[in-house]
DNA sequence: GCCAACGTTGGC
DNA sequence: GCCAACGTTGGC
């Protein structure tokens, strides 16, 4: 079955049109329990991913991505030069985990405050109080409005 | 820059 | 196991 999630990234940091230049990326850097278990657990090949901009003006969905392979160890844990290393993960017993994605399709930026104006998102994780988590998941319904609002058919 | 929300750490 | 202190996230 295919699921829909969305993924945080700092435009500053990793922007959608990055992921485009790439053609691939793998997600590192994720150090939250909660996000870490859903990408060694649920996301699987195929599912597609909300591309979102935080931290921006105004922070918005930027594109749709698709998970390319599954979880995986993030060996930038135990890189030492790496600014997400942990001491307490090694390659004999990772500690955290990554998954691998690629662009499918820019969209019409949606921003957080177009989201916020949905009643038909008004449920998404997202618009949660307090909400940090960088993977959460959403529903087909709420990707498929969101892709409607962003202008893709 | 502010600050609310939340996760993690560590003393007890 | 509790909880205060602290760090981070991220919208505003």
């Amino acid at each position: 079955m295919v699921r829909y999630w969305l993924m945080k990234s700092e435009p500053d940091v990793y922007p959608f049109s990055q992921l485009i230049a790439d053609g691939k990326t793998h997600w590192d850097g994720v150090r939250n329990y909660q996000a870490r278990n859903m990408m060694r657990d649920d996301l699987k090949l195929g599912d597609f991913v909300l591309f979102y901009h935080s931290n921006t003006k105004p922070p918005h969905v930027a594109g749709i991505a698709k998970v390319c392979r599954e979880g995986y160890p993030d060996h930038t844990s135990w890189d030492p030069n790496s600014k997400y290393f942990d001491e307490k993960s090694t390659p004999e017993n990772p500690r955290w985990m990554m998954v691998d994605i690629k662009p499918v399709k820019e969209m019409n930026m949606v921003s957080l405050a177009d989201i916020k104006a949905n009643p038909a998102l008004e449920d998404m994780p997202l618009v949660q109080r307090g909400q940090r988590l960088s993977v959460q998941p959403v529903s087909q319904d709420q990707y498929e409005e969101i892709c409607r609002m962003g202008g893709v058919q």
